[in-house]
DNA sequence: GGCATACTTGACGTTGACGTCAACGTAAAG
DNA sequence: CTTTACGTTGACGTCAACGTCAAGTATGCC
């Protein structure tokens, strides 16, 4: 069985503390596509997975639009080399991007632990 | 003497690759206060350390209103124990929340170097 | 002085990421 | 068979972060 269990649109949307209009939206975007039971979306594991990898993406600030391309190439066709040389590069510049981030990253935090010593610095003082 | 060099606006713009527009979007939301020189604006090295401050903001994803609270914690008043106390809190905030953002980093990439294995796996049974 | 160039302040437009509301379908429960 | 809960599609609203004119000011240079 490929088809395990499924949810409805408010189930995921509170597992994953979203309202559905959001749901929607990323469904008009593309970067899901519940299977459909009638009019009704019918979420799989599948859909889930995506929604975790949206989610985490915007907590890194990436625009949804680029969050599409992004996951998707997790599905892209892998058939001939030149595909796959393709999907390689795309995800180099991704690499390099998250870097950046990093690096960014631990600079605040950095300045940030700097910013705690002189505080407590001055703490010393007063007291 | 406490005052160096100072930039224009369009100096300013140039060098951090932003347009005059977006640095009076920053002025108006108060991220920087530049002199004023009769009606033009007067950057000192103050309001370029803030820029770096806002442009890594950015692209960390923080919206311009958080930035703005964050970078003038540099500047609050320290002198009361009570308000180095208030201050040292936002750090902590600040820290759990950049302390997030490096996991997701992490498993973003973490994942990335997993996808790129099973890429090159691929390429060698079809080379 | 005249002109170009840089700077200024509005004010309206745009894009992304949804919120919100209206109006309607559907399926189980009483 | 109506109520109730959950679902659906538009369509318009909103907020952030600027873009894009328009129209005026100020400054250096010939």
């Amino acid at each position: 069985m490929t088809s395990g269990r499924t949810w409805s649109i408010a189930e995921v949307a509170d597992e994953f503390g979203v309202t559905h209009r959001t749901v929607r939206h990323y469904e008009d975007l593309h970067l899901i596509s519940p299977e459909r039971r009638g009019t009704q979306r019918v979420f799989h594991r599948r859909d889930r997975t995506r929604l975790n990898l949206i989610l985490r993406g915007k907590r890194l600030g990436f625009p949804l639009e680029e969050i599409r391309t992004i996951i998707d190439l997790y599905d892209a066709p892998r058939g001939r080399s030149s595909q796959l040389e393709y999907v390689l590069g795309q995800i180099d510049e991704r690499r390099t991007d998250l870097e950046q981030r990093r690096r960014d990253l631990d600079d605040a935090l950095g300045e940030l632990d700097r910013f705690e010593q002189s505080c407590r610095a001055d703490l010393d003082q007063v007291s």
